[in-house]
DNA sequence: TGTTGACCTGTGAGCAACACATAGGTTTAC
DNA sequence: GTAAACCTATGTGTTGCTCACAGGTCAACA
């Protein structure tokens, strides 16, 4: 399978493809013509990484993973531990992304009954200087 | 001031002084040794830089409310704008995450009654694999 | 046989928003 | 005069891809 082919049937961009082979996950053999041919196991391999993406693991995560695992030592451990640690940061992450959203439409329904005004010597604009977070 | 002693004041990293300096938000003198001295208008706009990375306006987006307001006018409609389609991202992005930190929770629930196991020749690593979000 | 055009390829660069590494300058104390 | 603490600017690294580019491949048609 060349690059398009893989992707597709995986649904990814051929540029993700691509992405991967280059910082080493997948290793396809190379053509004549210097296109890269994908092997079964090279799908299996790649459906193995996407699976860790939408769990959240980084590509340092999936490299670690990869690596006990190819030392033929169960990765388990790894696993669980890195999971804690990614999870740790989702729930901060998404805490903060909660608190930005509550900023961010607080702001427009202030600003719904403030008029635009022109910028002066010591204002860039009135609205966002004027938003503070601690207002009532 | 140097840069060190703005940073203090607005308490960032002298680092995130320097990039603005660097993108042009900031434009500090130089002196004979080629230390950057920032003014008390520096202090003020960046103080606004940083109100308006808190709202979640992108650093393009206060290029444009900066270039806007530079040309004496009200840069306030491109702020109504930005910001609602900045909303907008943060609710998908909220809600990414909101779904993100459900499946790393269940696949740690899931995981605390499944053992440790060795790679195979066609598993990397069968928490990982045999996690589905299709599960029940 | 030649050629057009659609589609595909790999490589290198670019993105956001800073943080870090480095080599060297400045200042204060002694 | 010098040593140590502190500061500086510049360049590079980071994450996880996406985009731009110049060119290769292949089937259909003249």
């Amino acid at each position: 399978m060349r690059v398009k082919q893989i992707a597709d049937a995986l649904e990814i961009s051929a540029d993700s493809v691509r992405y991967y082979t280059r910082i080493g996950f997948l290793v396809p053999s190379k053509s004549h013509n210097g296109y890269k041919y994908y092997r079964p196991a090279d799908v299996t391999r790649l459906r193995f990484i996407l699976s860790a993406r939408s769990l959240g693991f980084s590509i340092n995560d999936i490299k670690e993973i990869l690596f006990t695992s190819s030392q033929t030592n169960a990765p388990c451990p790894t696993v669980r531990r890195l999971i804690e640690q990614r999870l740790k940061e989702t729930e901060q992450r998404y805490q903060d992304m909660h608190e930005l959203r509550l900023r961010m439409r607080k702001a427009i329904s202030e600003w719904e009954n403030t008029p635009d005004q022109h910028p002066t010597a010591d204002t860039i604009c009135h609205l966002i200087e004027g938003f503070t977070t601690l207002k009532s």
